[in-house]
RNA sequence: GCGAGGGUAGCCAAGCUCGGUCAAAGGCGACAGACUCAAGAUCUGUUCUCGAAGGAGUCCCCCGGUUCAAAUCCGGGCCCUCGCACCA
């Protein structure tokens, strides 16, 4: 029987879609079990690292429903926000990296056309998703119930979370600064970059804008990180290259450049750009400092940016190394002291003044660090190394020193929030948003930070919310047991988050101001509980316009009367009882699984808001994480277009190769190299197996004999260990056990003489029923010839039967597999071609000192147990009790509870060893001559017998 | 910076929560034997060092500590990866 993967594939596929196994329905009093996993955006084709954590789900489902669970799982896409809409706009401008990557997915010219619509796009990678990911891949998911994000039932749904949201206070509204690009609004900054070409890892800085009076009455405005340096200013750096306005910003005349000022606008209201202001012209007079209200000149500087911040610095030569060599260097300039009329004495006014205590510096960090690295000029490329350094432990580890005022003695950190709040509230400073590099939009314009001044948010700062849910997590069952712990600590974490944004984005109308979009993490909070209802609007029982606030609270909540709710609904009465009863039966969630990336994103949000709007009976009980397969050399970026597209590889590999490599290849939460051969060593395994099966089932023999009952008690621990993985969802132990133990057995069943086809065929029957969960196509299609219709994906797997005759069992086998070891050992060092083995098992005498010793509760009585031998032990063997009484009582006290429950199952050694005989010497090829040690009539020239321990019989071969 | 997770034999990777069953599962690779005309596949065995008797020695990034006993617990160090919010 040759292997052909793809055809059991869609054999066995296609037999559970027509028998409908995969739909769910609620079966009163039969336990639930509902798993979903995040499910994917919709930006492009995945790849097969990301077909890892969905694999596991199936598994895990599988298996529940294997164990008599009644199971719900569910899937559905995320098509929020603008991945589809740049994925469309990518194709209507021919981007390679979406036109090529489609041709190389094989779709064709026609459908190609249609993906310049967001909407096709969607439409066109959910039927991928489905059929060529989910479905090639056998996942037993109840597909009725499909949904996607910007369905206009779901959309109804998302709805009526807002309005939850809202009723239950947690929506508030703050200004808000974020990236914009100037034509299209907001854009996301991420390192994906699906909304910008230019600038993924940009961050928005927070600088501090202080304003210095000139004596005109304008105001020159710094912007800086550092605000609480303020105290240690000497003087002002402006650039004479530069041309800087003066803007109008409310009352107020600021000196900005001209960049700094369109920023400004974007952030401020009434800020009006004005004429130009030579920067020239305030170079070598003097301004006045805002908070120490210090005089300090103005000096040159070509290192002020326009770009950056204002285009103007303010001076802080004691911890500023860029400071402290631009004085240094003006100082040596003739020229530019002589064109700028700049004095001594204004150099001598501009000394560094120390300001932070350092650990591990002087007084004057800048100047310490800049001698020691030899940085003379401004040139010099060490000098960012140098700043870095005095900023990273002034800020961090420095404390404010008598200089700084009422400030004196404070952390510097806490110093930097203090100062600005202060200058904040004499109106001697603002607060200014910038990007930490250039960042462009798709369109080619530039992003800038802009002030969004009634931003939603959803209120995950709330106290009573954030400790709700961080007592409910402590409940859950979340995996790996790390994030368990850590995600107290991001749940603590947590403040508002954003919910809607403004421009053109996929996605639902926030019902409180139609004008915004729901952000895409915000409407993917409580979606598990949608896939409820979709069945039924999948099935044209109920459709968007009637599930209205009253219809959802009515089904989800409870509210309202059924009759009432119909007919402003429209929908019957029977139809909402069923959703009604469907939600109370499937909910809560059992598990959610998703990526690590959404360890900080969206299984917070979810957690809280199902706290936040549902009953305490609804919220979900478990997560999963898992982490990625990865290209070697990095993650595979979806929306970069794949590798190699999955149904392709499905085709080389076969689906269950993979879905055994998924399962095993690592511990779920390690990331793992993609590499084709593991792939491939996986799929000869699954042929290795088929051949293995294929003998099994083909044996004819019907001969019982005492390997039966091994096989059997053997099966029942496999069983019980199986069982045990699967409770704590460690699906890698369990394909372990099955698919590289348990073939073991087989083998040894056989190798040992076992005979029996009706054994054979039972334990096979097991064994198929553990593969089901990982390989489900390759169980059926054994299961086909073992045990014909229905399914094996539809049996049940027996509980494990661990009696203490399963345990003798396995022990009479294991005193044979050591001994084996022991054989070859000892031929091996000796290298000696055996003619005879003779086999001594130990003396009652030393069994019954050892089970003597396991049986005492603390210290082993030595002198005891040598008193017992003496008295019960032949004369012959007294000289060996005090060394073996020795070596007994070390052992014991060693041993673990395991050991001691092993060893002390009673084995009649010399009987196990009587019927293993003929294995033994087919094995070795020789003759096995089999006594007790203390038998006067042994063979043993060499007086071996003395070695026999219980369990370990003493040996001689010659 | 803040937060999290890692470093295990030639390679990949379990074990670490609960110290002793650990020279450390399993896989891959390599080597040997069986089968075969042969190759491949398959099966069996070996794969840190030493050993003419089943044993001994040294080992789980480095240093130190706790303990009768440490891959496992504690302290310190070096190196690597990931997340940090409107991005799904």
């Amino acid at each position: 029987m040759a292997l052909d993967f793809s055809s059991i594939e869609a054999k066995w596929q296609n037999a559970w879609d027509r028998a409908r196994v995969n739909e769910a329905e609620p079966v009163p009093d039969k336990p639930k079990f509902f798993m979903i996993f995040a499910y994917p955006g919709v930006t492009g084709y995945m790849h097969v690292g990301h077909m890892r954590g969905y694999t596991v789900s199936d598994a895990i489902v599988r298996y529940k429903r294997m164990t008599g669970h009644n199971v719900l799982f569910p899937v559905g896409t995320h098509a929020t926000g603008n991945g589809a809409i740049s994925f469309a706009r990518r194709v209507e401008r021919g981007d390679p990296s979406a036109v090529e990557v489609l041709r190389a997915n094989g779709c064709s010219d026609e459908t190609l056309s249609k993906l310049t619509d967001p909407l096709e796009v969607v439409r066109f990678f959910n039927q991928v998703y489905l059929n060529d990911y989910w479905k090639r891949f056998g996942f037993m998911s109840d597909w009725s119930r499909f949904t996607s994000t910007i369905n206009p039932d779901y959309s109804r749904f998302i709805e009526w979370q807002m309005l939850k949201l809202s009723a239950a206070g947690l929506l508030i509204q703050k200004p808000y600064y974020a990236p914009a690009c100037v034509e299209h609004g907001p854009v996301a900054i991420d390192a994906s970059e699906t909304d910008i070409s230019k600038g993924g890892s940009a961050e928005v800085l927070e600088y501090t804008l202080l304003k210095f009076d000139l004596p005109d009455g304008r105001k020159l405005v710094a912007a800086t990180l550092r605000p609480e340096t303020v105290f240690g200013l000497t003087n002002f750096w402006v650039n004479p290259s530069v041309e800087y306005v003066n803007a109008k910003v409310g009352t107020e005349t600021w000196v900005v450049s001209l960049p700094a000022a369109d920023k400004l606008r974007l952030q401020m209201d009434s800020v009006e750009v004005g004429e130009g202001a030579e920067g020239a012209a305030l170079i070598g007079r003097s301004c006045v400092a805002p908070l120490t209200g210090k005089s300090i000149p103005i000096f040159p500087s070509e290192l002020c940016d326009p770009d950056v911040g204002t285009g103007l610095v303010m001076s802080v030569p004691s911890d500023a190394p860029v400071d402290w060599i631009g004085l240094v260097e003006l100082r040596k300039d003739e020229g530019a002291r002589k064109r700028f009329g700049i004095t001594d004495g204004m150099l001598d006014s501009a000394a560094p003044i120390a300001i932070i205590d350092t650990p591990g510096y002087g007084p004057l960090p800048a100047l310490e660090v800049s001698e020691r690295m030899g940085v003379t000029s401004l040139e010099d490329p060490k000098l960012e190394e140098a700043t870095k350094e005095v900023y990273k432990t002034g800020f961090h580890k420095g404390v404010m020193n008598d200089s700084c005022g009422e400030f004196a003695g404070w952390q510097v950190e806490r110093a930097k929030d203090a100062v600005r709040d202060r200058m904040l509230e004499q109106g001697t400073a603002s607060m200014f948003y910038d990007l930490s590099e250039e960042v462009l939009c798709r369109c080619g314009q530039k992003v800038l930070v802009k002030k969004i001044p009634d931003q939603w948010f959803i209120d995950y700062a709330n106290p009573s919310l954030k400790e709700r849910s961080k007592e409910h997590a402590l409940t859950m069952n979340i995996l790996p047991r790390e994030y368990h712990d850590n995600i107290q600590n991001v749940l603590e974490w947590y403040r508002e988050r954003a919910c809607v944004r403004l421009g053109n984005w996929l996605g639902t109308r926030f019902p409180l101001d139609t004008r915004w979009i729901v952000e895409a993490i915000a409407d993917s909070t409580l979606y598990p509980i949608y896939y409820i209802v979709s069945k039924y609007v999948n099935a044209g029982r109920i459709s968007a316009e009637g599930m209205n606030e009253a219809f959802f609270d009515h089904v989800l909540l409870g509210k309202g009367s059924c009759s009432d709710v119909a007919s402003e609904t429209g929908f019957d009465e029977a139809t909402l009882l069923s959703i009604q009863e469907e939600f109370d039966y499937w909910y809560p969630l059992d598990i959610n699984l998703g990526g690590k990336e959404h360890m900080t994103v969206h299984f917070p949000v979810f957690l809280m808001n199902h706290v936040g709007l549902l009953r305490p009976q609804h919220w979900p009980r478990g997560i999963i994480v898992n982490w990625y397969i990865t290209a070697i050399g990095g993650k595979i970026s979806k929306s970069k277009g794949g590798a190699q597209p999955i149904p392709d590889a499905a085709e080389r590999f076969g689906v269950d190769s993979m879905r055994l490599f998924y399962a095993h290849i690592a511990s779920l939460y390690v990331d793992v190299a993609w590499e084709d051969e593991k792939v491939e060593s996986y799929r000869d395994r699954l042929e290795r197996l088929w051949t293995l099966v294929s003998d099994l089932m083909a044996f004819d023999e019907e001969r019982p004999s005492d390997l039966d009952a091994w096989l059997r008690a053997r099966l029942q621990t496999r069983l019980g260990r199986v069982q045990g993985h699967m409770e704590q969802y460690d699906v890698r132990s369990y394909a372990n056990d099955v698919y590289f133990e348990m073939p073991q057995d087989f083998r040894w069943y056989l190798r040992r003489g076992g005979a029996s086809r009706s054994v054979l065929r039972e334990a096979l029957k097991v064994w198929t029923q553990l593969m089901t969960p990982v390989t489900p196509h390759l169980a059926e299609e054994i299961w086909e010839r073992l045990d014909g219709p229905p399914f094996v994906s539809t049996s049940l797997i027996q509980r494990a039967d661990e009696t203490q005759e399963v345990a003798s069992e396995e022990a009479n086998e294991r005193l044979v597999s050591t001994l084996m070891d022991d054989i070859a050992e000892i031929l091996k060092v000796t290298e000696i071609r055996p003619s005879r083995i003779v086999l001594m098992t130990a003396p009652r005498w030393k069994r019954d000192m050892q089970s003597k010793a396991l049986s005492s509760a603390g210290e082993v009585d030595i002198g005891g147990l040598i008193k017992d031998a003496m008295a019960a032990a032949p004369a012959e063997a007294r000289k060996e009790i005090p060394a073996f009484a020795k070596a007994v009582a070390l052992e014991t006290r060693r041993a673990s509870e395991d050991e001691r429950s092993r060893s002390a199952v009673y084995v009649d050694e010399l009987a196990a060893l009587q019927r293993a005989k003929a294995f033994l010497e087919k094995e070795f090829g020789c003759e096995v001559l089999l006594f007790s040690a203390d038998d006067p009539a042994r063979v043993d020239p060499k007086g071996r017998a003395k070695q026999a321990r219980p369990m370990r019989p003493a040996v001689f071969v010659e």
